[in-house]
DNA sequence: TAGAGGATTGAT
DNA sequence: TCAATCCTCTAC
């Protein structure tokens, strides 16, 4: 079943960040649909220094930051990397969860072939790779994760408490002391984790 | 309007 | 360890 918007409106950014573990995350480019179970996630929220609305500075880029939770927000990464975040929490608030790995499931070939690979083991264990591997692009910033385009299910696997890992964040050391917060969560021991 | 820098990746 | 690469934000 589709996670509806009441999954992604909770005001607590990191419970829906260690919630999206276990989940589904499917896209359907044309009727090519992909799919993989999230692995690994980032809280990204409004008041530090990591988050692209500290201070809720808006802007044309993270304007969907500030929608209600559930839309998608993506966005463009050292010109390379399209990156996708989860946007969580009520209207105007500014926080969201930035997907970082999956463990691949559904339209693997279809995978393979947008990362021009046979290597199942590593098409989507990082931010940046995901995306390519789903065929995510920036046309998906604002979409909504009810639609028909992208979505997240709750069919994946069911996740104990123990098997959650918070460590700091990946890449983000301008952010200064923000950077030590634990909000990286990864499932232990899951070979898709992103390096 | 110009300049700096980034929530990464893969090759060296 | 380093370059690729280009959009976005900030300051002038």
């Amino acid at each position: 079943m589709k996670l509806d918007e009441s999954f992604y409106q909770r005001n607590d950014v990191t419970r829906v960040a260690k919630d999206l573990l276990g989940k589904v995350l499917y896209t359907a480019v044309g009727r090519r649909v992909s799919s993989g179970i999230i692995v690994e996630t980032e809280a990204y929220s409004h008041i530090e220094k990591g988050c692209h609305a500290y201070l809720n500075r808006k802007t044309k880029r993270n304007e969907v930051m500030f929608n209600a939770g559930g839309y998608s927000y993506v966005y463009l990464c050292y010109g390379i990397h399209n990156l996708f975040n989860v946007v969580t929490g009520s209207q105007g608030t500014g926080d969201a969860v930035l997907i970082r790995a999956l463990e691949p499931v559904g339209g693997i070939p279809i995978m393979q072939k947008r990362m021009n690979t046979d290597n199942t083991r590593r098409i989507t264990s990082g931010p940046g790779k995901l995306t390519k591997a789903l065929g995510i692009d920036r046309s998906f910033n604002g979409k909504h994760l009810t639609g028909s385009e992208i979505w997240i299910s709750d069919e994946g696997i069911q996740v104990k408490k123990l098997q959650i890992v918070a460590s700091p964040r990946i890449g983000i050391d301008y952010a200064g002391k923000d950077a030590e917060l634990p909000w990286r969560y990864t499932l232990a021991g899951n070979t898709w984790i992103s390096r």
